[in-house]
RNA sequence: GGUCCGGUAGUUCAGUUGGUUAGAAUGCCAGCCUGUCACGCUGGAGGUCGUCGGUUCGAGCCCGAUCCGGAUCGCCA
């Protein structure tokens, strides 16, 4: 047929000034609603709904099939803008209707398993399912427009400054370290695999030793994991590498273009430079090293007044290398009753602590979970340190350090999601940086690269490889967003004779080396350039940014919490000859197509 | 891999100490209805209570196993 109903206007766009016009739209039934000798229907597309209005004016036959309309048909309509009798202030085109004089269903629809809603509260294991259905939407069509305005205002600013946008390879060597693989089996090359890139780390840095001087990609990353509401097993990063530059150049630009995207996507304006803080700062500050500092109750270190008590979980922890800290929440003693202190401890134990000690300060005494190990003097000598007063409750971990970091950090956000506290409006951005190079790991008794192994240590550490390898710190940076990390990078090592004695630390030995590493020291001989970088994860940024729980909100078909699609039911069997022709032997743990 | 929570109509949920024919709301279908916009009114259809096994005269409810979903710890260089 001729496109008679060729569309002229979406459903969200019309209002006053367009009465009288005669208009074609194009359109899902939100909602029929017949009346008898009148019907209401709204049609909506991703712009909105327009109520549509059939009466006797018009031919019993066109009237009859618009009375059979149903939610979610697929139709076209036209018809004159006039306007309506009684407004509808909750629908922005609710001061016009359109009188239909014209129908075609484009395609009928089953009643759907979900309402496209925004106020349907379905299980999201269903909205996966159906997700075509839950994209309709508009709150969900808006946040993929949300985050298109994100890579717009990405792309805009690098390609602004020069950088150049290189697609790299999705089908990589394996690389044992780190997260795990997805793994690709090749079938010209039997026996042997690919993996999915967990990030375009070497190819980035390969570059720059091309000469590519400034390289940026929205890429696609794989992470063979364990997910949580923010992370999914393929996502997306925006990833830059930059030459001839150092940790000030790299943080120079990165907050030219937050600020740039935050202008253009939030119309926010924000303060650079943003604050930095060292990790060492981050961590005995805000027992974190993405600390959110909306809000205060900063940890204090008790060691020292406590190196002599009698109450041995202190002294134990402190014996044997460990801390003792503490916050004080600040006017928190009588909004905490007993039951929900042993919520706190129960909070605490699920990073480690073995328990929560905690001292309300009252008007005339102090009251504590510590009474019997403590004078009241020695509690008021604590209850100073954390310049204390009447109401104030003070909370207490003593264990290893990274035990008392992880419990105490998460104890204040904790609180302070409780309380209500944390200023919603607020962006707090902050840099977090001179990370650790190396983290012991006390199990497997050997280091480990804390970002990657090819982070730089700083110069001046460098001696330190040798003689104290943990005390190194690296020329690493993270970028936090209101206790979240953004993204994170580094200046790389740049110099073969660096990246080998990196290696020796980790354990690793010429061998392993060069065969996992050896294209990359090859490529180190031939001319290097200072370099470094650092990638964002685009899906986390667009979820806080759009103040979104889950990051499964800002991708239109994710995984569940099994990585599985619960759309195609992704990932599923392949035949028996597929497998022959991988020389993949099946076992009884392979489900083979039947 | 561990821990916790959940699975009852298309959907969201209720379901008493284990006891008659498993309910509500919404959605769906039909009829009536000319100003609705969560339209209204009347009527109707719709259930292997995730699955399997056990205890019992009797199981949605108790026990065991298993599957599925979610949260969380480990994990995520």
């Amino acid at each position: 047929m001729t496109n008679s109903f060729k569309r002229t206007n979406m459903c969200g766009e019309l209002s006053m000034e367009d009465v009288g016009k005669s208009v074609c739209l194009n359109g899902w039934v939100q909602k029929n609603r017949s009346l008898g000798g009148l019907i209401f229907c709204d049609l909506r597309d991703k712009t909105g709904i327009t109520q549509v209005v059939f009466n006797d004016s018009i031919p019993a036959e066109l009237f009859e099939r618009a009375e059979k309309l149903r939610s979610e048909f697929v139709i076209g309509i036209k018809g004159i803008v006039r306007e309506r009798h009684s407004k509808n202030k909750d629908l922005p085109t609710g001061d016009i209707e359109i009188y239909g004089d014209g129908l075609i269903v484009y395609s009928e629809a089953e009643t759907p398993p979900i309402y496209v809603r925004d106020d349907d509260e379905v299980s999201e294991n269903l909205r996966l399912k159906y997700r075509y259905l839950d994209l309709r939407k508009p709150s969900m069509q808006k946040n993929l427009a949300f985050r298109h305005e994100i890579t717009k205002a990405t792309r805009e600013f690098f390609d602004s400054e020069g950088f150049c946008d290189v697609e790299t390879p999705i089908l990589n060597k394996p690389t044992p370290e780190g997260a795990r693989d997805y793994i690709i089996p090749s079938r010209v090359n039997q026996g042997h695999f690919y993996a999915l890139p967990q990030s375009p780390q070497l190819f980035k840095q390969l570059l720059m030793v091309s000469g590519t001087d400034r390289y940026y990609q929205i890429a696609r990353c794989f992470r063979d994991e364990d997910l949580r509401a923010d992370r999914q097993p393929e996502f997306t990063q925006i990833d830059l590498e930059m030459s001839f530059v150092d940790v000030d150049d790299i943080i120079e630009v990165q907050e030219k273009y937050l600020k740039y995207m935050f202008k253009k996507v939030m119309k926010t304006d924000i303060e650079t430079p943003f604050p930095r803080y060292t990790y060492e700062e981050a961590m005995t500050r805000f027992g974190s090293d993405k600390p959110d500092t909306r809000y205060g109750f900063e940890l204090k270190k008790l060691n020292d007044i406590l190196v002599d008590c009698d109450f041995d979980v202190f002294r134990n922890a402190i014996d044997n290398n460990g801390d003792v800290r503490g916050i004080n929440f600040e006017g928190c003693g009588e909004s905490f009753s007993r039951k929900e202190l042993d919520k706190l401890s129960e909070s605490a134990r699920t990073y480690g602590a073995k328990g929560v000690s905690w001292i309300k300060v009252l008007d005339n005494e102090i009251t504590s979970s510590i009474n019997k190990f403590f004078t009241q003097d020695q509690l008021s000598e604590i209850t100073e340190l954390f310049y204390g007063k009447p109401g104030d409750l003070i909370i207490i971990v003593a264990d290893k350090s990274k035990v008392v970091f992880d419990a105490l950090g998460h104890l204040r956000q904790f609180v302070a999601g409780k309380l209500g506290i944390i200023d919603e409006s607020k962006y707090n951005l902050l840099w977090v940086v001179d990370f650790p190079l190396y983290e012991y790991n006390d199990e497997d008794q050997r280091f480990y690269a804390m970002h990657h192994p090819f982070t730089s240590p700083r110069f001046e550490d460098i001696p330190l490889l040798d003689t104290d390898p943990g005390k190194v710190k690296a020329q690493a940076y993270d970028i936090v967003l209101n206790g979240t990390e953004l993204g994170g990078g580094s200046i790389r090592i740049h110099d073969g004779k660096l990246q080998k004695k990196m290696f020796d630390v980790l354990g690793l030995s010429d061998e392993e080396a060069n065969s996992k590493f050896g294209f990359l020291l090859e490529a180190f001989r031939y001319g290097t350039p200072p370099h470094g970088g650092l990638a964002y994860g685009l899906d986390r940024m667009a979820m806080l940014l759009y103040g979104k729980e889950s990051i499964r909100e800002v991708i239109a078909f994710p995984k569940n919490q099994n990585a599985i699609c619960m759309m195609t039911g992704a990932p599923g069997f392949i035949s028996k000859d597929q497998l022959d022709e991988l020389a993949i032997v099946s076992t009884a743990k392979i489900n083979i197509e039947s």
